[in-house]
RNA sequence: GCGCCCGUAGCUCAGCUGGAUUAGAGUGUCUGGCUUCGAACCAGAAGGUCGCAGGUUCGAGUCCUGCCGGGCGUACCA
C-alpha cells in the first residue's frame, strides 16, 4: 500500500534527512502483512548498523498508532501488521477513487499503436498466430487501463508472392468445387503445394511456375480484370476466415492496414531517403540504410534490386503512417522472437530518419511441439502446424465433456474452452517458449483459466442470489477476510507492473492467486447461508462484490470471459 | 565465427527487478474431505547440490566473468 510506504519514507526523511522510496513487500504471513528493507538500505549511507536504524524507525511507527504491530527480524527487516478491519477500509477507499480500481493514468494524453496478430493471408489461422493475438490483445487492454489512447491494427500479410502462387496453384491443382467446399483451407493447401512445386522446379533448373506466378502479380498491378477478380475472391475468402476465427477468440482490431496498403508509400519513402542522404542506393538498384552508428553492422535493405518492395519497405511505410496519421507516441509489435534482430534494425532506422516514437518489439517465445519420442521441436509447417479452428473445436469438445450437466449453454462451453487456451498462453512469461501439447493445452484444473473462471462463477452465483447487500455490521473485524483483502490491495500494483513491462502473465499469476485465496475462503467461511447474521453477511457480500469486480477486470485484460455457469 | 535468449522438482513453468535457518505453483503419484452459499474445489504427503566453476557484498536462483548444453538470428523470405 502506497499509504504505508509513504509514511515510512516520511519517517526516514524526518529521522535522517534521507530521501528514500520505501517499498513494501508481502512477506510470509508469519512475519507480518507488509515488510520493508529500508533499514538495510540506509545502513551504508548512514554508516550504521541496520538493526539500530530499524529500532529507531520502529519507535516512530509504533508512536503513529497506525500499525497493530511493528517488529524487527533477521538482518533488519521491519515487519508490519495492520488490522484486517483497517485494511478493509483501505480497500474501500481505493475502490472509491476517481479511476476504476486497478487502473492508473500513466499513459494519459499519449497514443499507442498495437500491431497484432499480423495475419498471413495465404494460409489459414494456425496456432502460430495465437500468441500474437493473445499477447497483443492483452497488451492493448493493459495500455487502455493505464490511460493510453489505444489503436489496434492487424498488419495483414496481403502483399507480394502469395497471390501469384495462389492463382497458378489454383489452376494447376484445384477447382471451383474444391474451393467452394474448403475455402481458406483449400487456398492454404494450394499455397503450400505450389511453393513445394516451385522449389522442386528450381532443383531441376526450371522456373516455369515461378515465372507464371510472377506474371499474375504483374497483371494484378496492371489492373487486369481476371487478376483483379481472382484477387478479390481469394482475399475475401481469407479475410472472412480471419474475421471468423478472431471472433471466436473474442479479439478484434480497429484497423486492418495490410502490407499492400503500405507498399507504394514505402517505396516512395525509400527513394526519398536516398535523396536525403539517409539511405544509399547500390549499383544493382537496391536501397539500404546503414546502421553502424547504432552498433548494427548489417544494414537494413529497404528496396529490392528489381525495385520491388519487401518486408522492410512496407514497414517503413507503416512507421511513417503511424507517426503522421495516428500521431503515435509508442508502437508495440507483438511478433515472435525470431524477428528480434530485424526489429532492432527497423527501430535503429526509425531513429536514424528522425521518427520520434517509442518502438517496442513485444516478442514472445516460439511454440514447440513434442515428438513421439518425447523430444521438443519448433513447430513448423513442414511438420504440419495445428490449425487454430481444430484447436478450438477440440477444446470445446473437452470442455463440454467435462461439464457437470447437459444444460450448460454452448456459449458458456465456448468461454471455458477459450479461457483454457488463452490462460495457457499467459501461464508463463511471454518470452518463455511455449510447449504445445494436446494433453496439457486445455488444462481445466489447477493453474488454469477454468480454475479462475470457476472461482468467479461461484462468487457471482452468491451475488446473484443475494442482490441486496444490506447494512454492514460496524464492529465486524474482517479477520476471516484478511488474506483476500490483502490480495485485492495488491491488484493496482500488479496492473502497473504488467503494463510497464508488457508482461500480461503477471495478471494471470495474480488472478490465479486471488482465485486460490477466494476458494480457500469459500471453503471455510459461509457468506450468505441462513446462519450468518445479517450485518456480517452484508460485510462479506460487500467484499465479494469487490472480488467479483477484480476477477472481471483481470480476466478482461487477458481476453477471458466468465461463463454464467460451468 | 559474431549477436540475442534460455538452463530451477519426473514433466510444464513461477520467483515481486539483490532479501529472511523449510526456493514456490500446476501436473503426475499417494492420503483425507460433499447432511450448510457449486468437489472444474479444499486440506495433507512425497519430490530440487536453482547446468558447472569462480567473483562482487551484510545477503545471489536473481548481478559479473569463464566453461558446458540447448534455441533463435546473422541484407533482396515474411
Amino acid at each position: 500500500m502506497d499509504k504505508y510506504a509513504d509514511q515510512i519514507s516520511q519517517v526516514v526523511n524526518d529521522l535522517y534527512g534521507q530521501t528514500i522510496d520505501a517499498e513494501l513487500t508481502r512477506p510470509e504471513p508469519r512475519f507480518g502483512d507488509y515488510a520493508t528493507n529500508v533499514a538495510m538500505r540506509l545502513a551504508k549511507p548512514l554508516n550504521r548498523r541496520p538493526r539500530d536504524i530499524a529500532e529507531e524507525i520502529k519507535a516512530r511507527l509504533d508512536a503513529s498508532g497506525v500499525f497493530n504491530e511493528v517488529s524487527i527480524a533477521g538482518p533488519g527487516f521491519i515487519n508490519l501488521r495492520v488490522s484486517a478491519k483497517s485494511l478493509g477500509g483501505d480497500l474501500n477507499e481505493a475502490f472509491d477513487g476517481e479511476l476504476p480500481f486497478g487502473n492508473n493514468n500513466d499513459g494519459a494524453g499519449k497514443t499507442v499503436v498495437l500491431d497484432f496478430p499480423s495475419t498471413n493471408m495465404a494460409k489459414p489461422f494456425s496456432v502460430g498466430h495465437l500468441r500474437s493475438a493473445n499477447q497483443g490483445w492483452a497488451a492493448s487492454n493493459l495500455m487502455r487501463d493505464t490511460g493510453w489512447t489505444v489503436i489496434t491494427d492487424n498488419h495483414l500479410g496481403d502483399y507480394g508472392a502469395p497471390f501469384g502462387i495462389w492463382v497458378v496453384g489454383f489452376q494447376k491443382f484445384s477447382s471451383e468445387e474444391k474451393l467452394a467446399e474448403r475455402g481458406i483451407y483449400e487456398l492454404g493447401d494450394i499455397y503450400i503445394k505450389t511453393k513445394a512445386a516451385i522449389k522442386q522446379e528450381q532443383t531441376e533448373g526450371k522456373h516455369e511456375l515461378e515465372d507464371e506466378a510472377q506474371q499474375w502479380l504483374l497483371k494484378l498491378e496492371a489492373g487486369d480484370p481476371e487478376a483483379v477478380e481472382y484477387s478479390e475472391r481469394f482475399n475475401k475468402i481469407s479475410l472472412d476466415h480471419i474475421h471468423k476465427v478472431m471472433e471466436r477468440l473474442h479479439i478484434k482490431t480497429d484497423y486492418e492496414l495490410g502490407e499492400k496498403f503500405f507498399a507504394e508509400p514505402g517505396k516512395k519513402a525509400a527513394h526519398k531517403l536516398v535523396e536525403q542522404g539517409l539511405a544509399r542506393q547500390n549499383d544493382d538498384g537496391s536501397i539500404i540504410v546503414t546502421l553502424d552508428e547504432y552498433g548494427i553492422k548489417t544494414p537494413i535493405l529497404i528496396l529490392k534490386s528489381n525495385g520491388a518492395a519487401l518486408y522492410a519497405t512496407t514497414d517503413l511505410g507503416t512507421l511513417l503512417y503511424r507517426h503522421d496519421h495516428f500521431h503515435a507516441d509508442r508502437v508495440i509489435y507483438a511478433v515472435a522472437a525470431e524477428q528480434k534482430f530485424y526489429f532492432e534494425q527497423l527501430f535503429a532506422m526509425a531513429r536514424k530518419i528522425g521518427l520520434n516514437m517509442e518502438l517496442i518489439h513485444m516478442w514472445f517465445g516460439l511454440i514447440d511441439q513434442i515428438n513421439e519420442d518425447g523430444t521438443r521441436e519448433k513447430m513448423s509447417s513442414r511438420k504440419g502446424v495445428v490449425l487454430l479452428e481444430d484447436l478450438l473445436n477440440e477444446a470445446e469438445k473437452r470442455a463440454r465433456a467435462n461439464a457437470k450437466s447437459d444444460d450448460i449453454s454452448d456459449e458458456d462451453v465456448k468461454k471455458i474452452a477459450i479461457g483454457a487456451i488463452k490462460f495457457t498462453d499467459f501461464a508463463a512469461d511471454r518470452r518463455t517458449g511455449m510447449l504445445f501439447d494436446w494433453r496439457t493445452m486445455f488444462n481445466l484444473t489447477g493453474f488454469s483459466g477454468p480454475y479462475v473462471q470457476y472461482a468467479a462463477v461461484r462468487v457471482n452465483k452468491i451475488l446473484h442470489d443475494n442482490p441486496n447487500v444490506g447494512e454492514i455490521a460496524p464492529d465486524y473485524d474482517y479477520e476471516a477476510e484478511k488474506e483476500v483483502i490483502l490480495k485485492l490491495l495488491d491488484y493496482p500494483n500488479v496492473v502497473k507492473q504488467a503494463a510497464d513491462n508488457l508482461e500480461p502473465h503477471r495478471i494471470a499469476t495474480y488472478v490465479y492467486e486471488l482465485a486460490k485465496e477466494m476458494n480457500r475462503y469459500y471453503e471455510n467461511t459461509p457468506v450468505a447461508t441462513a446462519d450468518v447474521p445479517a450485518g456480517i453477511k452484508a460485510a462479506r457480500l460487500h467484499l465479494l462484490r469487490q472480488v467479483a469486480y477484480v476477477f472481471q477486470h483481470a480476466l478482461d485484460i487477458l481476453g477471458i470471459q466468465i461463463p454464467s455457469r460451468m
